[in-house]
Formats: C-alpha cells, sequence, structure tokens
DNA sequence: GTTAGCACTCGTGCTTGTTGAGTGCTAACA
DNA sequence: TGTTAGCACTCAACAAGCACGAGTGCTAAC
C-alpha cells in the first residue's frame, strides 16, 4: 500500500488539528474540515489504511486517531507548508533582544526569554564551545595572598575566570606584566590552541614556570570540562506545564529534573550536520525521559569561527511550523547582535 | 482560655505528624503517640479549644485537623526543638561546595544545589549587593571599533563586565593605561563609593572625559538594575512538586512561574533586621501565589562589608528544624568559602 | 478532670448505568 | 470501482448510588 495524494492531505488535516487540540481527531472532523470533501465514511477508510501504515495510533477502539512519531517524521519533512513571522513579531523580538545587549550574557539570556515567550514552549541556549573562541586579553588579579583570578576575554565579549595559586611573593606588579605578556603572545588565538602556545612559552620562559604552568592546566581543565553550568541557559521552563501532556505532575517532575541537568541539555543540544534546522522528534533524542517531546534546534555563529545551538523543547506535537520560523529567525538576530564585537 | 503545657504539647504533637504526612490529623493519632498519655477524647476537648483558638483548621467536620498558619508562627517561635545535623551530613555538604571552588560563580551555584538536595525543597541564593564590593582590578579591553569591554574584578573574585564606546582612534595600549590608572585609583573602593572617586577624577582628567563619563554610567547603572539575573540563583525547583500540596499542575506552574521572575525573587529574599534566621509563614511573605510556602532565610558574608541571602522555600508545612540547621550551617561554609580571596 | 460510648458527618472508593463520540462493516448507489 | 448511508458495536467519561471508615461532638459514667 503506498500514500496517494488524498492520504497525505488527511494526514496532514490530522495532524494540524492535533497538533491545535490535542484530542484524538476522528473522521468527522476531518470530513467537516474545509479542503477535505469526504464522508467520514471514506475518511475513516483512509484512516484505517494509514494506520495500518504506522502513521496513526489509536488510544483505545472508540476514540479518534492520534498521530505517530512517524507521522511527525514526515509531516516535517514534506507535508509542513513553512509560515512567515509577521514583520510586527520579527520587531518586537528583536528590540527584546536589544534591550539587554550591554552585557553578553544578558544577550544570551534574554533571547532565551524571547524564545520561550514567542513559542510557548521551553528554549535553551548553549553558549558556544570554549575551544573555539578567540582570546582577546589575559589579565591576573591578585585575590589574596598566592593567589590570583585569572580573568580571560574573548571575542564575543565572553569572559571566563579561574582562581590560580601564584609563587609566594609575587606582587601586583608582577602579575601586571605576566598579564600583559601573555595578552600578547596569546592574542587571537582560539583557546583551544593555547596549550601550543603555552608550550612555546615555557621553552623559553623567562617567567616563572611553576605559574605558567598551572594557569595552562587550569585553562585546559575549563576546556575539557565543555563550560561550566551557565553556558546552558533554560527559558519558560514552566511553560510545558500549560499543555494536557503534562498535566501528569510526574511527568512534569521528570521534565523539569532534566532541565537541572545541564550536561543533558549540553548533550541533547548538540547538532548532527551542518543543516540550518535539526528536528528530533520523540526517541529520536535517545532520552526516555524525553520521549514524547521534540527537540528543535538552530545555530548561532560567533565570530568566524564559533557557532552556539539555540534550541526549543516542546511536545512532539509541537507547532513545527512556528517554531522553526522562530529558530531561524533568532538564530541569524542572536548571530547579528554576538559578532558586533568581533 | 489560655494555652497550657498540654496544648502546647498536642499542638507541637499534631504539627510534627502534619510536618511529616501532610494529612489532616485525628484525635486517634495522637493520643497513640508516645509522649502523651490522654485519650483520643481528651486529645479532641483540647483540638476543639485549639480550633477555637485559632491554632487548628477543620478540612471539613469528619476529617482530622491541620496546624493554622498561626500555629506554625508559635511553632517556630516557642514550640521547635532544634535539632543537630550529623558529622556526616556536614563534612558531605562542605565537600560538595568546595568541589567547584575554584570557580567563584561556580561556589554559589553549587552551594545552591546542596542546599536543595540537603532540604528537598527549592533553594534561592541572592549575591551579595554590588555596592558593597570592592573593587580590585579595573581593565578596559579593546573588543571592536570604538567599543570596549569593561571589566571590573571585585572582592570575592566577583567579575562583573560591560561593553562601552570609546572614543574613535583609541588603541589598545591607551586603553591599558587607563585601566591602569582607574585600578589605581578605584582600588579598594567598595562600588558605590565610585561616583566620588570619578567626580575627583573628571576634575582634574588628563585623560579622555567622555569616556571616564560613559564608564561611571555604565557602573551606576548597573548599581542601580541591583544586579542582574545572574545574581540570583535557584536550586532544586522541582523538588516542590514532590509535595502533595503541589499536585494540583496549576499550583506547580504558578509556583515555577515565580521562580522565574529573578526581581521578584530577590525581594522576597531581602531580609528585615540582623537576626540570623529569618523566617516567613504563608502571607507573611505577602506574594498571594506563594501564600502556603513558607521562606527561610539566612545571610553570609563576603570580606567585611558585603552580605548575601541564602534561603529555603518550600510548603508551610515544612521542616523548619532541618532546615534552619541546613541553612545555618551553609551561611557559614559560604562566608567562609567567599571570603578566603580578602 | 478523664474517658467510654454512640450517633452523626462527610470524603473516598467501588459499582452500576448512561451517554456519546467514534469505529468497522455491509449494502446500496453513481 | 470508488463513495457513502446506515447500523451495530465499543469504550472512555461521567454521574448516581452505596458502603465504608476515619473522625468529630456530645453525654453520661467513672
Amino acid at each position: 500500500m503506498q500514500l496517494d495524494e488524498r492520504k497525505y492531505l488527511i494526514l496532514q488535516a490530522i495532524i494540524d488539528d492535533y497538533i491545535m487540540t490535542a484530542m484524538p481527531v476522528g473522521s468527522r472532523t476531518i470530513s467537516r474540515k474545509s479542503g477535505v470533501g469526504y464522508s467520514p465514511a471514506t475518511i475513516r477508510n483512509e484512516m484505517s489504511d494509514l494506520e495500518e501504515l504506522g502513521y496513526l495510533d489509536q488510544p483505545h477502539t472508540s476514540a479518534g486517531r492520534v498521530p505517530s512519531n512517524k507521522a511527525y517524521r514526515l509531516y516535517v519533512d514534506h507535508l509542513m507548508k513553512t509560515v512567515k513571522l509577521t514583520n510586527d513579531e520579527r520587531e518586537r523580538m528583536h528590540d527584546h533582544l536589544l534591550a539587554k545587549s550591554k552585557q553578553v550574557e544578558g544577550v544570551i539570556r534574554s533571547a532565551a526569554g524571547v524564545l520561550s515567550d514567542a513559542t510557548k514552549y521551553t528554549s535553551v541556549i548553549v553558549a558556544p564551545k570554549l575551544g573555539t573562541l578567540r582570546i582577546k586579553h589575559v589579565q591576573l588579579v591578585p585575590v589574596a595572598e598566592r593567589m590570583a583570578l585569572m580573568v580571560i576575554v574573548t571575542n564575543a565579549g565572553i569572559v571566563k575566570d579561574a582562581v590560580i595559586s601564584v609563587p609566594e611573593g609575587m606582587d601586583a606588579d608582577e602579575l601586571y606584566s605576566i598579564s600583559r605578556m601573555l595578552t600578547e603572545k596569546l592574542a587571537d588565538k582560539p583557546l583551544e590552541a593555547v596549550r601550543q602556545a603555552f608550550a612555546e612559552l615555557l621553552r623559553n620562559a623567562e617567567y616563572n614556570r611553576r605559574l605558567l604552568g598551572e594557569t595552562l592546566q587550569v585553562i585546559e581543565k575549563r576546556l575539557e570540562a565543555g563550560g561550566d553550568a551557565s553556558d546552558v541557559i533554560v527559558g519558560g521552563p514552566a511553560n510545558m506545564l500549560e499543555y494536557p501532556e503534562y498535566s501528569d505532575v510526574n511527568k512534569a517532575r521528570n521534565f523539569l529534573a532534566v532541565l537541572e541537568s545541564r550536561d543533558t541539555l549540553r548533550q541533547l543540544l548538540s547538532r548532527d550536520g551542518g543543516m540550518e534546522i535539526s528536528i528530533r522528534i520523540g526517541p529520536e533524542n535517545q532520552l526516555p525521559a524525553l520521549n514524547d517531546c521534540s527537540i528543535v534546534t538552530a545555530s548561532y555563529r560567533v565570530g568566524d569561527h564559533s557557532t552556539g545551538t539555540l534550541g526549543i523543547i516542546g511536545p512532539t506535537r509541537m507547532n513545527y511550523n512556528r517554531v522553526i520560523s522562530v529558530l531561524e529567525f533568532m538564530g541569524r538576530a542572536l548571530s547579528d547582535v554576538l559578532s558586533q564585537y568581533k
């Protein structure tokens, strides 16, 4: 059995309706719907076929039908027609984004807010991979006896800091000149290339080797860790509770638990290929707790080499249409804002 | 009618039981309980009195009784006997806190995690008021044509950054020397005293006045804003859903919505007096959405002048005992860790 | 002052019946 | 041969009725 034009039409109508209502949809509903000129009986026959083909599920005999994950896959790949955002909406989102643009952390944070507000789902934004960011400036600041704070400013104005210990008796002036030297040597190098640069520094070091060694270690540790918790920002976690899928408190709790584990989130948002938009439906995203969620992601650029990810997590019956439009727009907007300090 | 010894005893037993079970407690339960040697009938008479006095509520005729907010108030003020944490527990919490102590943001974040794990409620930590922190270092880093990133390192290693615009043609070296000058002039001054210092600088400025003016403005704006979103850290938001009080999704959603508004949280956690532990029960915390929540807060010190707040939000029938012990301990631990880079 | 006894209340959980949305099948129709 | 009307059937959801039991208040006896 194959999918003909009419089956596509009916399947699409069913999915569209289910996305709106979250209720199993019956043959009468589809029959009434404009654009499909068949009687309920005909629709029923087609629905029966679609069920056999694995595109529809039936919760129980006397209920309507519900799209399967396979149906959503077909939907996003072929059936869905993209909608445009209104200019008004684009403007509003853009303005919200710029309102806090004075602080970089703030830009990402408000982007997450805009995303979750615009879609009514939960949004997640992952900051660019540390290793790909370029160092603009390194500064060691004395904070205590034998301790200094190392501040690294990268492009996109992202600031990373870490406490390192310094040799006995090293004073502020000395740290200052080491900072100057480090900045000079490391400027415009990506963080992940720092090991090499350091090796070179250590070979012909006039300065304290132990200090440089530890500084290198700290940087590498940060790189390995893949960034700390603040690198994943979640927006509108409570939005998900609006949907009947999560009217069960246990489900809601499991969902929120996933959001609390930034590591899991970072992994979930890791993207496969280079395509603009990636969609994972239900079990496609591996995590059992998110079996009835879909994750849609896009990416944004910072400078020429670094990319971060922005995404939406919602029920599998999410409004893919709108989510994709919003993500595409915000991906571009975020890239613009974050690349302006190149 | 007055509260005699026996009424205290019974009320305490009722509250203890209700904190454990969240079920209306009946006279039989209390009678069986060790320590109270009276028959259910006697207990009933006393309970009737307690209800009349406003310490107990009755959900409906044939149910047991539930402590009122007035009862909780009495409980935390007089009835409650403090319990000690085991050494084992203290150690575990302390270790968790230190595990991430290399990054300051990380310390506060993991403290929030420790708090919510130890209590099974939701924790909130507010970073110290910016104005009271002391400047250790100011650094201007060029990020784009006519734009620089200003990084301010304060004691406790807290780093604040903001983008400012700089005059045409100002190069890295020039910014470097301005940074040096600013650091020298501002070092060890609290942020809120910066206005004065700047006024002085502006009076006999050799350097560009417009730059200094804007720098001052940025600092002041940050001060006025009372810190940005990252200054409030929430731990274990999903914990609250464990409790039957929040088995209603709508209630849960409202609760989570409150947690999303960092401004509201900051206000909620603002503390009245200087006492070590502050407890607000139900409506005492003003916010209708949190009418059946209690908020317990303690404070921590950073250096000599700055204080931040750490708190627990839980149902009014929370385990005040334990919460207070944990908060006291963590307040001290956090102060120790954050004051070590003085 | 304390307690046993008893009638009374009322939420909870179970069973049963009803309703209605939806299905599958069959037979008639174009 | 594809489409549709008709009809019997299914089953979740809802409501009504009922028994149960936890809990109360009151009274009278100890």
